[in-house]
RNA sequence: GAGGUAGUAGCUCAGUAGGUUAGAGCGUCAGUUUGUGGCACUGAAGGUCGUGGGUUCGAGACCCAUUUAUCUCCCCA
């Protein structure tokens, strides 16, 4: 037998880390339910085509596909080799793998929406915490299994719901207490104004895929990229031209697109204003740990976004970490499934990401990893009886409380009770047992003093 | 999918130019002492040196493959 593992990619968390996770998905719960966001689940696994060419190609890439079972079957066996022939030229097929892992939380609760579409009230409004799977090659940050928290509002065009999933980033980064939290914001219809600008429109993705790497490999790698992907000088002159105006200048960029009577980017600019313009209505004032920016070079990848796009990051020097969270408005995500005119957005928050953001800055409540608030000391026979009664009587006030199991020594007993870092410990021997009373050690200070269940109750509560 | 770095006890690492029975600290376990944890002391367990080949009289050290981790590119949360 050789030694046990686990997928690449894949982590086993102890139980300090799931409660350091719980405490961010507690968090997030809590901010959704307050905004009238519902929880839905969906299957860990959809069907292949429901995914595939909603992500690009790059993320078709990345889809971790399922074998299908029955294989072995001999009257199969024909068509199973037909479809590996398929498979190895890259193509797909249902009789090979007709079914993958979850690639995100959108593109299933658009297939959702269309299934369940007749007992949905719009505008539908839901929260989803779920892991997903990516068969990319792990890294800092990256890895294959990993969780989401999404919220999307569909069934409305309204600004106000991009407005409202500012205030949701910013309200729970302010209450994870993550400084130098950046919040990104721009429109695809931004961006297809630029496009339409330098009568490029057939280059949209190619041009939105050099510009976003401008903070990464600056302007002259821009404008590198935008020739090789076959940009001529004058257009690429513009579009370097656009981006780099100032980016609270709305109104200047509004005046270029008006100048040539780019009705979309006019639109994306006007989109623009207004959330900002509702979100500024809802922010809370205590925030002062993020900060909104409008970016025109922001791009986002998933090619389904077609209006005002979001990236968080957090850009504190001690930490070095891709996006935390991102989303948008998709218009037509639906129509992929035959439901049309439906509108949605939603973002996402990248909860492993944020987790080592926040390992890292130790911003974790030092009392989050605590489960069990006191453990009584076995010193047997009738002591531990009378320790069982005192359990019950502290679990029934809802006190997190263990009974060491076995009469071991005092001191392996102490010592168990400090290595699990257990606040308090309960004393019970022959005396407190015959007063009915007991003996209660506090850690933090070390003392240690008799009191009656009653007293020892409302300490601990 | 392409490339760089790494893999020695549970953890962090040492192991010189390949040479006899592979080491340390921490942790674990047993015990002593402190009225019952943290401190100190005594002792013990624990490694087929990631895995599989190869070179060599001899390999933890060298070569190849593979796997895992980590980093860069790509792309993303």
């Amino acid at each position: 037998m050789s030694k046990p593992s686990i997928p690449q990619g894949t982590r086993d968390l102890t139980p300090e880390v799931v409660r350091k996770r719980q405490y961010i998905l507690n968090l997030l719960r809590h901010i959704f339910e307050t905004c009238g966001f519902q929880p839905i689940e969906t299957p860990s696994m959809e069907n292949l085509n429901t995914l595939m060419g909603k992500y690009g190609e790059e993320g078709d890439r990345l889809i971790f596909k399922i074998l299908n079972n029955g294989l072995n079957d001999a009257s199969k066996h024909e068509k199973t080799r037909t479809a590996l022939e398929n498979v190895l030229q890259g193509k797909n097929d249902v009789n090979l793998t007709e079914r993958a892992l979850r690639y995100d939380l959108t593109i299933p609760f658009a297939r959702y929406v269309v299934m369940h579409q007749h007992e949905l009230i719009f505008p539908f409004r839901r929260y989803q915490m779920q892991p997903v799977w990516r068969a990319d090659r792990p890294q800092k940050g990256r890895y294959r299994e990993f969780w989401q928290c999404d919220c999307d509002i569909v069934g409305t065009n309204s600004l106000i719901n991009e407005a409202e999933l500012l205030y949701i980033y910013r309200e729970a980064f302010y209450q994870l207490k993550i400084p130098n939290i950046l919040v990104r914001v721009n429109s695809r219809k931004i961006l297809s104004g630029i496009a339409e600008y330098c009568s490029a429109q057939d280059k949209l993705t190619d041009i939105t895929i050099a510009i976003d790497k401008l903070d990464k490999v600056g302007k002259d790698g821009v404008i590198k990229e935008l020739n090789e992907r076959g940009l001529n000088d004058t257009q690429v002159g513009d579009i370097i031209r656009l981006i780099n105006i100032e980016t609270n200048h709305l109104d200047h960029l509004e005046k270029e697109f008006t100048a040539k009577n780019i009705t979309i980017g006019i639109e994306g600019i006007r989109e623009l204003r207004d959330t900002l313009a509702f979100h500024e209505e809802l922010k809370n004032n205590s925030w002062n740990n993020s900060e909104i920016k409008i970016d025109f070079t922001l791009a986002r990848g998933l090619s389904y976004y077609t209006g005002v796009i979001v990236e968080v990051n957090c850009i504190d020097p001690a930490v070095q970490m891709g996006s935390i969270g991102g989303g948008g408005r998709y218009d037509d995500l639906t129509g992929l499934f035959g439901l049309k005119n439906l509108s949605g957005v939603g973002v996402s928050f990248g909860i492993d990401r944020i987790y080592d953001v926040m390992e890292q800055l130790q911003l974790f409540p030092q009392d989050v990893s605590i489960g069990t608030k006191a453990i009584i000391i076995n010193t047997g026979a009738a002591n531990e009886i009378y320790a069982l009664q005192v359990l019950k009587q502290l679990r029934e006030q809802g006190i997190a409380t263990e009974l060491f199991p076995e009469a071991l020594k005092f001191d392996k007993q102490m010592k168990y009770a400090f290595n699990r870092g257990i606040p308090y410990v309960i004393i019970i021997e022959d005396e407190e047992r015959n007063q009915q009373n007991v003996r209660v050690k506090d850690f933090n200070s070390g003392k240690q003093s008799a009191m009656s269940i009653e007293a020892l109750i409302s300490t601990l509560l």
